[in-house]
Order: structure tokens, then C-alpha cells, then sequence
DNA sequence: ATAGATTATGCTCAATTTGAGTATAAATAA
DNA sequence: TTATTTATACTCAAATTGAGCATAATCTAT
């Protein structure tokens, strides 16, 4: 608009980029590609291209199904970046990255495990996972790298309090990717070195980081900033609406399906509790059957799809419980 | 990725649509442009240019600099929309559009008020307000409209049911977009005809609708589309995060502020338990002062920046009340 | 067959939160 | 001075939440 003159370069490539997420066997993971030689992993993505995909949903769909062979239930928007020097495509052209996610089920045919298959997720974020109370590196790792950091960056004290818990202020589960954010701004990530090699402050980071940067495993391109929007956005995603059962397979025990709720908050839950609010919460019904396991069988559910139902499409609000782990 | 071949088109302008928001005197109000002669107003916006702009967020600010002269403070990307057809700029280009929400203070200097203006959001979504109760054109003229749609458009039946509360299903103010996009494709809105006229569907919708789509007035471009995403969005974060101070000058009454969040959300809260609510919140602190108005004098509060707090940075719970228009 | 071990499920109980009022206070307008 | 208006305090019952204890139903190891 206004004085827009035609030199200016407004010419842009937008790639789409997905990070479809399953639990399974206890393991929260995401589709990844190795593409060969190369160490780190990356999501299926591909160029959005208006001529052949009427919407970037289109567009993503098809990168997908070529790529890794997944159909998708659950799709959704999560953010579009486009800072400079987060993405490295070297073609010179500007690129626009947005990232989508989806949500696969459980258990699959046995044919989506080729070239490349699911890892886990954290794996890329160890410090995300507080399933067994606080993880270790948080204090012993990060938080002093991160005072280093800050001694030298003060502006940046507000969001590392707010975003890893400081001072007082909770941990907040579904800051994910301000956590990210803050650990690669202070150059604790290796896609922050690998992003900058001349960038504005390389002295800076070479002087404050004496170990090398070895927080979780980098993942090519913007790839693991878009894992951790995706991540910090289904963790609260949960709370106000249903999508948990988009994870889970037709007919689930409550455990099953806690199991999938704490390993997608990273948090233990109270398990009578759990089952209290499941069951009130009417988005699930008993099916009769049981299943045969350990102890006791436990029945099986099925999400009742709330067509004629009256409740107010609300999420599981968990709530994580008083103390550090629950009661496992 | 894999099979790109160069002669694909992969050359895209970004637009950058700003809704900024503000509550003033009892409005919830946009800053709206005119164009001169032409009807419809727009929301300022810009083509992103990445050799002048570093992120997309300096782009916007430029853009809302120039075009309407407001400092921005809190700024959040909302969506990117980049369906073909809903966005006519005509020069061929495909056309990929980010919208952002910003929030502005309710009193502002008095020359932000050149050239356009601020005008009421609910007139463009007279549906979104129930602070008086139901309104009336739901049950005269939008719903019968849906209904004449749904009857050849059976697959829609669930969204509507869930986006506009029936059967049994509750209203939730939150949907605000999938609402307008409901309306959008049942052809009830201008934005529907304008960007359509040799459409799919045009036989159709003229089959169905009698009466002209007029529901609300229309925006330029997609500028309505994205407004009722900022609606949604800023509805459902007044829950969980403390946005609503963004809208309250330095100092306010909790009347002041339950008016604000009332606005914003389309409902009437209980006022005895809003106060209870924002009390404990820890949000604000009293200032001693004190304003003068009609009755008692009202205490005058102000936003505690939570910098040493312990609270868990949530929202403000409101949730409504179960009758129909609260205790005003 | 029996004693753990293991998991599922039922139930209690106090603390807290929530929805909905009633009551009182402090100002202005008539 | 009285009515009106708005603010604020307080009550009260219902519902929700956090935390456990208790019991049930199965499997595993002896």
C-alpha cells in the first residue's frame, strides 16, 4: 500500500513445514526424515505453491503423503516465521516458513516406518519432560548457562523468570517455545551457532558459553523452533479442547489415555482424579469390553463424538496436582 | 523439496493486515481506514518486504506508522490465510495474508483520529454482542438463513451446530471465526457475493437467499475475516493470560475493567464476583485514589507488572454465568 | 492353591472455588 | 432530605478440586 515503488523486492518463497505428533508406547514422537549423510533430522516440508494448492492445507497434505506416506486427522496452523537469518535455504530467495501441526494416532500400519520414521520428541527438548519430577539438567545445565547469559543481557531477566520458572514465578508447561526461543538467543542451542557463524554476537556467545551448546539435538532449518510451537501449542491446546483423543486409537483404557495426557504436559497426574474428570466430562464412553494387561483388566472407552451432546467442547483441565511428581 | 521443478510458480506477495483494538468509551472500536470513495474500510496493511524488514512484526509497524500514526503495544500474529479467491488484489500475484491483532489504550492523543478513524467492531459483527441478551437478528434472520443453506449443504450441519450453539450445543464466544467463515459460505455476508460472482455456487446461493446478505457490513479484502480472528482470539486469551490491562489506561476502577472485559467478551458478568475474582487475581493493586462519578466514589486501581509475583500468570477466569444476561 | 504384585475402580473428606444473592456505604441529583 | 446511583462487604449453598484410603480383579511366583 501508499508509497510501495516497484524496486522494493517483496518476492518471497514460502515453505510449509509440519510436525505431526503420535504417542506411542509411552513415547511422545514425530515424524522425522534423515535425508542421508546428513546428522540432523527434519520435518516433512515442501514449497507452497498457489498454482497447484488452492490452500496451504492442500499444499501441506500433499508434501506430507510424498514425503512420509502419513494421512492426517487433526490439522492445524501454528505460527509463520520470517526472521532473517533463522533459516538457511542458500538460494538466495526470501524464505517464509509456516509451520503446521498434526496429530496421527498411536499405532499404524507397519509400512510408515521407512526411511526415516518417528523419534522422540523429547529427545529435542529433554528439559520439557517432567514426568519424574524436575529434570536435572535444569539446574545443573541450563540455569547457570543462563545467568551467565544474562549478566551480560539483563533486558532478557523478565522472560527467562517467566518462561523457565524463576524467582518464584511456576513453570509453566506451555511456554515451550519461549523456552526455545531464550535458549537459542543465548546461544545454548546448536542451531544458534549453526544460524550465526559471523552473526552480530559471536564474540559475545564464545566468551559466556565455555561448553559447547549440547541442549537436546538440533534438527535442520527452523524445524525444531516449529516442534516446539507445535509441542507448546497441543500441550495447551488440551486444556480447552478435546484433541488428546486425536491421539489416541478407537478404544483406550483411562490409563491409556492419562498415559497420553502426561506424556503430552510432560507432568504426572493424579490418577483417581483423572478418572473423576474424565468421566464427568462426558466426551467418553464405556464400550463393555476389557483389556487384558497386568493387574486388574480395565475397561475400554471410546470418545463419544458430541454430536448430540450438550457440554461445552471443553478440554481435559488438568491440572497437574500440588506437589513436584504426583502420585505415581 | 524432492520434486520441485522451476517452473512451478512459487512467487508470492505477503500482505501484513493489522486489527488494532481498543475499548473507548463503552466501544469496542477498530482503527479503520477509508480509501476516499470507495465504501468499504480497511484495516491498515502492506506488502511484507524482507530487504526492509527484518520480521514481519517491524513490517507491520511501519505500516501502521505510516498509515494511521498509533504506537503499537502489545502485538500478536494472529493467522496466515493464503486460500485462493478470498483475497482480490487483482495484479496477478498470489496473494498470501498474515494478520495481526494489536492492542491500543482507550484514551489516546486527539490527532490518532485523522483520516479514517476508529468504528465500532460489533457493527461489523452485531451477532458477537449479547451484553443486552441474545440478539435478536440470531433467531430472525440468521439462523433461518442457515437453515435454507443446511438444507442443501448437509455436511455443514455439526460446524453450525457447534459454531452457533444449536441443538443443544452452547454458545461459545470464542468461535467468533467460524462463525463469520460459516456465514461467509452460507453466501450471509457481502465479503461471500463480492469475492464470488461467477463462483462455484453463485446459482445456489441465489436459489437460496431472498433477502441480500446483510449481515453486519463488509470490510475491504479480508480485513473482515481477519478481525473476527482477532475477536476470537483476544475473547479466548482474556482466560488465560492478563491481555486485558493492554486495553486499560494506567489507572482504572474495577468497573472500568469488568466494562472493558465485557466488551471484549459480548457478555454481562456478575459484578460482586468479578470484583472477588480480580482481588484474588493479584493482578491489581490499589492506587488510594479515588474517581468521581455518579455514585460512591470507586477505588482507583492500577496493572501490577507480576515482575516479583508468584501467581501463575493466568487470565481472568470469567466464565459468564449461567442465566442469560447476568445482573448488570 | 496361595501369597504377593499389580492395576483398576470406588469412595471419603476437607479446602477452595463458584454462582447468586442480600446488605450496607458513599456519593450525586431532585 | 429523599431518591438514585454506584461501590463494596458479606453470606451461603453448590460444585469442584486435591489428596488419600480402601477394595476389587487380575497375573506371577512359589
Amino acid at each position: 500500500m501508499s508509497d510501495t515503488n516497484t524496486t522494493d523486492n517483496t518476492d518471497i518463497l514460502i515453505d510449509i513445514s509440519t510436525a505431526i505428533l503420535r504417542a506411542h508406547d509411552g513415547v511422545l514422537q514425530f515424524r522425522a526424515l534423515d535425508d542421508g549423510g546428513k546428522s540432523a533430522k527434519r520435518l516433512p516440508f515442501g514449497p507452497f505453491m498457489p498454482d497447484r494448492h488452492r490452500t496451504m492445507e492442500i499444499g501441506l497434505r500433499q508434501w506430507v503423503r510424498e514425503q512420509v506416506g502419513v494421512d492426517l486427522a487433526h490439522v492445524e496452523q501454528l505460527y509463520t516465521f520470517a526472521d532473517q537469518g533463522r533459516y538457511k535455504s542458500g538460494e538466495g530467495r526470501h524464505v517464509v516458513s509456516v509451520g503446521y501441526l498434526a496429530l496421527a494416532q498411536g499405532r499404524m500400519g507397519p509400512e510408515d516406518d521407512a526411511g526415516g520414521a518417528w523419534a522422540n520428541l523429547y529427545g529435542y527438548f529433554p528439559w520439557e519432560d517432567w514426568r519424574d519430577g524436575r529434570p536435572d539438567m535444569l539446574d545443573k545445565i541450563i540455569m547457570p548457562a543462563l545467568d551467565k547469559w544474562l549478566a551480560q543481557n539483563d533486558e532478557a531477566r523478565a522472560r527467562v523468570r517467566l518462561a523457565f520458572g524463576r524467582d518464584g514465578a511456576q513453570w509453566d508447561e506451555e511456554f515451550v517455545l519461549e523456552r526455545y526461543e531464550l535458549l537459542y538467543e543465548a546461544g545454548l542451542v546448536e542451531e544458534a551457532v549453526r544460524d550465526a557463524p559471523h552473526g552480530r554476537d559471536t564474540r559475545a556467545r564464545q566468551k559466556q558459553t565455555p561448553s559447547p551448546p549440547t541442549l537436546g539435538t538440533a534438527m535442520q532449518l527452523d524445524h525444531r523452533r516449529i516442534s516446539a510451537t507445535a509441542l507448546g501449542r497441543l500441550r495447551s491446546k488440551l486444556k480447552y479442547r478435546p484433541v488428546i483423543f486425536d491421539l489416541m486409537p478407537d478404544r483406550f483404557t483411562l490409563r491409556a489415555l492419562q498415559q497420553t495426557t502426561e506424556l503430552v504436559l510432560g507432568t504426572a497426574l493424579h490418577k483417581q482424579n483423572f478418572r473423576r474428570l474424565v468421566e464427568k466430562s462426558g466426551f467418553v464412553e464405556a464400550t463393555g469390553e476389557t483389556s487384558r494387561a497386568r493387574g486388574r483388566p480395565a475397561e475400554l472407552f471410546r470418545f463419544r463424538h458430541g454430536n448430540r451432546a450438550d457440554r461445552p467442547l471443553a478440554g481435559l483441565r488438568v491440572s497437574g496436582g500440588r506437589k513436584s511428581s504426583g502420585s505415581k
